[in-house]
DNA sequence: CATGGGCAAGCA
DNA sequence: TGCTTGCCC
């Protein structure tokens, strides 16, 4: 019979073991071997985070101590995280998570990072047009070589024989069934963007891959490690037949017991005798709601392209005997944490061009036997170690004064783009590097100016008519641009600035010598201002002259040549006519989006290959992309009549039809924002240093 | 004496 | 904003 899942298509890639292997990569003799990476060791040898599954063999388990580990399998290799200023340090795994991550975004729009090695897609459209290109072709069989199909293979075996004759089983079928097409599509293209995984990270993964995200991450897990798991619509009943709810994400703690204990609700398939208005009185509206659609599995959470955390934080905990009693103790701890999180801020800075305005201190005291959980937040005005530690220590003491304290936590979240507006001017205004240019480079840049000053003017001119029309006090904003070409093998030409950590705002006054940062091309000369040339990219000239009123001559002074030439061949290229032109389209989109508040108006230079040049207009966005995309979608339990609906083909979404337009806005902004931020970031990240890390086969 | 560190999101 | 829950390794 058919089930009706909905047409998207979601994938779940989460990586087998992951600390194992990212500490197998690095030390290869541990391959093959049973491996467990330990938090601490002097401590009953630290507890366990990760087992790989040669491990799983003799009964290791997280949960454990190394000392458990060592008696169930007395050869286990112990791999401990580091540690960095007296706690464990997971850097180390976030960056490796983070070339997961570049992998999949090459291949992917719709990426959601949703832990450190996990990260979900909506791959519906790549799906989709897949097999509107080519009629689907049953010998795809062949390339799902590591791929199950629930229904028609055992759960939770990985036997080859098995699994291939479910496979060839469930093709079988595809001529009559396109969702066994669109299913047997997406398996492949997963299948490749694994291989792409291995074969640039080393790492191997498992996935699943079905029509939303409970559904993907349950069939990801049922098949690790290595392998991928199809769960399709018509197999769903039979599987929560035999599933424990706690088994399905969200059930796996409180609320999975209650379901156990108040409804007698073992399997998920036991959910169904209830109806909706049962589930939503014994639980609340949207608990009883969410469980009522996912015992029919049912979800619609969307995919949110996110390839970056929202918070970034350091914590610890001081157990037992450990317990800070002495201020003094707390300052120094506090000191650490805050040391961290300024470090790690710094780097995110450099990386994703943001700033985070707002500090969390968390912090657990004992009074009367009881821990007590509490957290302050502050606007977050600097990374200055010494003015967060003090910030936090204040915070602490204000509170629990003599009591001990059991745990400590700092963290900052609510970032804003960095680029753009007074920030910069910040970074350049104090500087005294102009003095370390020589004569010929000032020169240079002065003509430069004069050349353009003109041209400059007019675009300010522009530029503030088209805010105007929209301005709005709030700090938060939205994404909307034009898109620039739709055809993805068509050449873009553009420059963009990129600061390093010298030019921090945090870090300004202290910088009187800058370091290069050169991406792309390797070999050029050292220059002030780090900036690159990519083929993709657009230019953004309002980075440069944030405020064009305003050009404080030191910042241009500081411009380096290459940058001078790319702006010069950009502006003589550029005209008037056709930003005008740009500026009305760009004015009626806006017009028609009320959730844009405030604006930035970017240039975009494009380029064919053997053709000139041409410019577009691109109004940048600061937003968080959940709140702004969530307004546009139904609210479940309003009674809106299906023909008011629109379905969005990027995200799958109904949208209300009088809100498609700027649903739409939405994505094209979003997608122009996800690529500046990959092209920044993996620029970034190619001049990192990689030299001790090597990159031998993982078993 | 004790998985620990780390994220996101929901709720009032 | 502060607190709780849930999940990852």
């Amino acid at each position: 019979m058919a089930v009706d899942l909905g047409n998207r298509i979601v994938v779940l890639i989460d990586m087998d073991c992951f600390f194992c292997q990212v500490e197998t990569r690095l030390k290869p003799e541990y391959a093959g071997k049973p491996l467990a990476v330990v938090q601490y060791n002097l401590w009953r040898t630290g507890g366990i985070i990760a087992v790989n599954y040669e491990a799983r063999e003799f009964g290791v388990t997280r949960h454990m101590r190394g000392e458990e580990a060592r008696e169930k399998c007395p050869h286990i290799i112990l791999a401990v995280v580091p540690g960095s200023r007296g706690k464990a340090d997971t850097s180390r795994y976030r960056s490796a998570g983070r070339e997961v991550i570049d992998v999949l975004k090459k291949h992917c729009t719709m990426v959601e990072r949703a832990s450190v090695d996990e990260a979900y897609l909506d791959i519906t459209q790549i799906v989709d047009d897949q097999l509107a290109k080519k009629e689907f072709d049953p010998a795809v069989v062949e390339e799902l070589k590591t791929t199950y199909v629930i229904g028609h293979s055992e759960c939770n075996v990985n036997n080859e024989e098995q699994r291939r004759k479910g496979l060839e089983e469930w093709i079988a079928e595809a001529a009559e069934d396109i969702q066994i097409q669109r299913l047997a599509i997406a398996g492949r293209f997963v299948e490749f963007l694994r291989q792409e995984i291995k074969e640039t990270t080393t790492f191997n993964c498992s996935a699943g891959i079905s029509f939303n995200k409970i559904l993907a991450k349950l069939a990801c897990g049922l098949h690790k490690p290595q392998k991928q798991t199809i769960l399709p619509a018509s197999s769903v009943s039979k599987l929560f037949g035999s599933l424990p709810v706690k088994k399905v994400r969200n059930l796996g703690g409180k609320l999975g017991d209650m379901v156990i204990d108040a409804l007698g609700c073992h399997v998920m398939s036991d959910l169904l005798q209830y109806s909706l208005q049962d589930l939503q009185s014994r639980f609340d509206r949207k608990t009883g709601h969410w469980l009522y659609h996912i015992a029919r599995g049912i979800d619609n959470e969307p995919v949110t392209p996110r390839l970056v955390s929202k918070s970034i934080g350091a914590c610890k905990r001081f157990p037992g005997k450990q317990t800070i009693v002495k201020v003094e103790t707390l300052r120094h701890w506090l000191g650490e944490l805050s040391s961290e999180i300024s470090e790690r801020l710094e780097q995110d800075f450099e990386e994703n061009e943001r700033k985070a305005t707002s500090l969390t201190v968390s912090f657990h005291y004992i009074q009367n036997k009881k821990v007590i959980s509490q957290s302050r937040a502050f606007a977050l005005t600097t990374y200055k170690q010494e003015k967060i530690a003090e910030m936090s220590i204040n915070a602490v003491l204000k509170v629990t004064q003599d009591l001990p304290i059991s745990f400590l936590g700092v963290s900052a979240g609510k970032f804003i783009k960095s680029r753009g507006s007074e920030n910069l001017k910040k970074f350049f205004k104090p500087s005294s590097s102009l003095n370390n240019l020589q004569g010929s480079e000032k020169e240079d840049v002065n003509n430069f100016i004069d050349e353009h000053v003109e041209l400059i003017k007019k675009l300010k001119t522009q530029i503030t008519n088209s805010n105007s029309s929209n301005e709005n006090n709030s700090e938060t904003s939205k994404n909307v641009s034009i898109p620039i070409e739709q055809s993805s093998n068509s050449q873009f030409c553009s420059t963009s600035l990129k600061i390093n950590d010298k030019f921090s705002p945090y870090k300004y006054e202290s910088a009187t010598v800058f370091n290069e940062t050169v991406m792309e091309k390797k070999n050029e000369p050292k220059s002030n201002i780090s900036f690159f040339v990519s083929n993709n990219a657009m230019l953004k000239l309002q980075e440069i002259f944030p405020d064009l009123d305003d050009i404080d001559l030191d910042v241009l002074h500081m411009l380096p040549m290459q940058l001078q030439d790319e702006a010069k061949k950009f502006l003589k290229v550029k005209g008037i006519k056709n930003l005008s032109e740009d500026i009305n389209i760009l004015k009626q989109k806006l017009s028609n989006s009320k959730a844009c508040e405030k604006q930035e108006v970017k240039l975009v230079a494009k380029s064919g290959r053997g053709r000139p040049p041409k410019c577009k207009l691109v109004v940048s966005n600061y937003s968080n992309p959940q709140t702004d995309i969530q307004h546009f979608f139904i609210k479940t339990g309003t009674n809106n009549k299906a023909e008011n609906f629109k379905k969005c083909l990027q995200c799958h979404q109904l949208i209300l039809t009088n809100k498609f337009e700027e649903h739409n806005d939405y994505h094209v902004a979003q997608n122009v924002q996800l690529e500046m931020n990959s092209l920044l970031a993996s620029d970034e990240r190619r001049k990192r240093k990689l030299s001790d890390e090597t990159f031998d086969q993982f078993s």
